[in-house]
DNA sequence: TTTATACGCAAGCGGCGACTTGCCTGTCAA
DNA sequence: TTGACAGGCAAGTCGCCGCTTGCGTATAAA
């Protein structure tokens, strides 16, 4: 099922965070959450982002690599393709 | 803001109906119901389902046309483009 | 061996979303 | 005009999800 996909989708901290990693990729929890902070203006802790990535691993969006008390998180936005190959994109009629 | 869009995206019987509107285009709401019990097995009720199309209306992905007392809903997926343009897709390195 | 760092686990809470229920409006045929 | 048909509106229920809270584990520095 892709439902774990759009799930992951479903979250604006998440696409945030899809969109840092595509920025910059291969960061820690910490450094993320440094991140949003800085740069996004988010206010979640830690904890919140741990569970955010550990959805976006479901969805397949997210691998992560162990080194040491270090976990990589490198984004793979190869599953989004099966959204545009559910549904072909027309080319497009300006709206009304 | 693009949240409407994967708002919309995140619930699997609006995935269904979209690739209903997909493969046959312009139905009714009452179309759209019998075909998504008939075909997948789905019992949503009729207002369950209006529901789910207003918000897919809302994320730009179903345009509706009034004639009479029919109301008949288009598919646009164009604002799937969106997706794609946010997170390029890269060439696929197969899982380990 | 202590201490700090980077992260994990699990229970609990609150709010949002999907669905139902009941009734109402508008259109067309008989 | 009456009735059936296609759809709309709004309140209420309930389960899931995002987040917090508290504690636990493993790695590395002092």
């Amino acid at each position: 099922m892709d439902a774990d996909l759009f799930k992951a989708l479903g979250d604006a901290t998440r696409r945030t965070i899809l969109d840092e990693l595509v920025e910059r990729d291969g960061q820690t929890l910490f450094e993320i959450c440094g991140r949003l902070t800085m740069k996004h203006g988010l206010t979640s802790s830690r904890q919140a982002i741990s569970q955010h990535l550990a959805v976006l691993e479901e969805a397949g969006l997210v691998h992560t690599r162990r080194e040491g008390r270090y976990k990589f998180h490198h984004v793979d936005t190869s599953p989004l393709r099966a959204i545009v190959e559910r549904w072909p994109i027309d080319a497009e009629e300006a709206d009304s």
